[in-house]
DNA sequence: CAAGTGCCTTTATC
DNA sequence: AGATAAAGGCACT
């Protein structure tokens, strides 16, 4: 099935999918091959036109998120020189609809490490514990359920590579599967209570939360803020904090509750409704410029 | 090539 | 309140 894309619907599938937001695609030949939820499902861009198969339109558009009207969220963030090269350098990355829950055991577990060790830490978990599922003959693995993973071991999660983050998914799980919370719930809620919320499963701090408010709860106005967001910030919008907090922030390796809370403030502030936008945007160029 | 540094941090303990 | 340490192990240089 193909979707035509207009030009005022920009979008990028490479930038969308290679942007760090999301851990579990694939790219075979030209097409990237996903699963999201028991679907396998695979897609390619050739210029405006987005083709997939095993999946419906209407999927396609609420999570590739391309009902998000990108011109006007460009304009609203667009409030310097260098946001806008940031953007430049990735037009047409959106921000995608994740599972909520595959989304809260991400970035748990993408607590201090990078890109490489928290995919290959999925891949293990979704390998030990997913469905299998066979798609063109090949073997894809659906990512746990919260009752799977609530019902191992801190032992076996451990064994996926986890670390100290083991005791943190094993908990969550278990409350999640045993109060039977469904996350998505969280959509209808305000971003402060929902992150309030959030706040309450052990493993998940500040930028946790708000990475699943922003990448599966459609809270656009988080604005998560990691070591790469934190430099961008201290480096080219250091005129909007005193001196004295910059050359601290600057030297210390991790970032106070404090400090954390003053970045993520100033982000939503000054960017606006939209400052999940602007941060991937600058993060993803922070990453990837030179 | 070995060894050091860094990683989309959170939590416990002063 | 605010600082500090501890907690895997992989990837990159």
């Amino acid at each position: 099935m193909k979707i035509r894309l207009d030009n005022s619907m920009l979008f990028s599938l490479d930038a969308t999918l290679c942007c760090g937001q999301t851990f579990r695609w694939e790219k075979r030949s030209e097409w990237w091959y996903g699963i999201v939820r028991d679907t396998v499902f695979k897609i390619r861009q050739k210029k405006n036109e987005l083709e997939f198969e095993n999946t419906s339109p209407s999927f396609v558009n609420s999570y590739f998120g391309l009902n998000d009207d990108l011109q006007k969220i460009y304009r609203e963030i667009c409030k310097d020189n260098y946001i806008k090269q940031a953007i430049k350098m990735s037009k047409g990355l959106r921000i995608l609809h994740q599972d909520p829950w595959e989304c809260l055991v991400s970035y748990i577990c993408a607590t201090y490490k990078n890109i490489a060790a928290i995919r290959q830490m999925l891949h293990e978990l979704s390998h030990r514990f997913g469905e299998k599922i066979r798609f063109e003959g090949v073997d894809f693995y659906a990512f746990p359920t919260s009752e799977k993973l609530g019902k191992t071991s801190v032992t076996e999660l451990t064994q996926c590579g986890l670390g100290y983050r083991a005791e943190y998914l094993y908990s969550t799980a278990r409350t999640i599967y045993i109060d039977n919370f469904d996350l998505k719930l969280l959509r209808k809620e305000s971003y402060e209570k929902a992150k309030l919320e959030l706040l309450e499963f052990p493993g998940v701090g500040a930028k946790v939360a708000d990475c699943v408010l922003l990448f599966s709860l459609g809270k656009l106005e988080a604005f998560p803020v990691d070591v790469w967001i934190k430099r961008v910030i201290l480096k080219y919008y250091s005129e909007h904090f005193p001196k004295e907090f910059v050359m601290r922030a600057f030297c210390r390796k991790s970032l106070s509750k404090a400090e954390y809370e003053r970045l993520n403030c100033f982000g939503r502030e000054y960017f606006g409704e939209y400052a999940g936008y602007a941060q991937e945007y600058l993060y993803h160029y922070e990453r990837t410029k030179q």
